[in-house]
DNA sequence: GTCTATATTCAGATAGAC
DNA sequence: GTCTATCTGAATATAGAC
């Protein structure tokens, strides 16, 4: 009898979600067809039924992945003895992603969904508590510790979340530099959690 | 001979642009169907098809009607003796829409058809080149009148339009306050020009 | 109303593990 | 050789632009 191979299998289940990835970014959810993810993966469209139950459920499965890193790296952050050095390498995290071209695309997929995928919509309301969560106690650990808010530490983590997400608006731009643009961030984020 | 009564004809238009803008925020470009726009309307098919060509252009004019009372804005605020006062003015207008519920859905929409239909995406560019070519000049004048900018104009000029955008992604949040949200950001704008 | 596009299904074909 | 994971692609049904 021929035996399921976890290994393989989650390879294919990878491939197919890179597939999805392109054309979620390039179309959104809506534009997108199963059939042109089924040609970009090489494979047939009952495949693709029997790795996914929807098209949905594939773009769901897209961001879930994701969610998994951010928990371990908000761990990792509150980990840290010293908050501003947590708070830097968790803000380093959020920011990891910015040279990946398929995220800007993905972002406003994943807007517009929000809108209409209730279980969508609690997933990134999680991811994003779970964010503002750990830079506030990071903040307050930082405030305690003498540091000049100039905001309450909760208003202070989302603004710094905010302009984080607004990197990514600006990953679009033609002219976008990263090294300067990340170079720039830290300034603001030093000025935002009191280390002008 | 019954001839065409250019009001009703703005007037209808308006409504229908209206009908859509509804749609388009809610399931994006591919999404929206001109079935459910008719029927919010409350026109015919035929209707719809009399006054816009197509659903990307029914798209394409929301945007466009928006981008020439930008550059009115831009417009006014380089006419301002103090260019300070011409940036906050300015800044005020771009975030005049904050409490429209709609943006947020229609902004979304909109990054995804910059990747889609070049037309769209050089009407989008125009409008960010507007308004950065208007922040730097401003910010030109207020480093020649002995403001400390943390960084050149052209750069400062970019985040504080990526700032702004970021409010917008913020207002799709539950608990989102636009009283202190825009206190707050006229305190960050004003360390990012030099008036800390 | 017409005509095209497309998500999903299904009835098998293929082939690896025992 | 058998059993089942894996895959295929035509068929269906529905929706939606115009």
């Amino acid at each position: 009898m021929r035996t399921v191979n976890p290994e393989q299998h989650a390879r294919k289940r990878a491939a197919i979600l890179e597939s999805a990835a392109v054309e979620f970014a390039e179309k959104g959810v809506d534009g997108a067809s199963t059939a042109a993810i089924c040609r970009r993966a090489g494979i047939g469209s009952g495949t693709l039924f029997h790795y996914f139950p929807t098209k949905n459920a594939l773009f769901h499965a897209l961001f879930a992945d994701d969610l998994a890193t951010n928990t371990e790296a908000c761990r990792r952050a509150l980990a840290d003895r010293d908050p501003a050095s947590g708070l830097d390498s968790l803000v380093a995290h959020l920011v990891s992603e910015l040279g990946d071209p398929l995220v800007p695309g993905l972002a406003a997929a994943a807007m517009l969904q929000v809108n209409r995928d209730p279980k969508f919509a609690a997933l990134m309301a999680a991811d994003e508590r779970q964010t503002l969560t750990t830079l506030t106690a990071l903040l307050d650990r930082m405030a305690e510790d003498g540091a000049d808010l100039p905001f309450p530490p909760a208003r202070v983590a989302r603004w710094v979340a905010s302009i984080i997400d607004s990197l990514f608006l600006s990953a679009m731009e033609e002219d976008f530099d990263p090294e300067s643009h990340l170079r720039e961030l830290r300034r603001i984020t030093a000025w935002l959690t009191g280390r002008a």
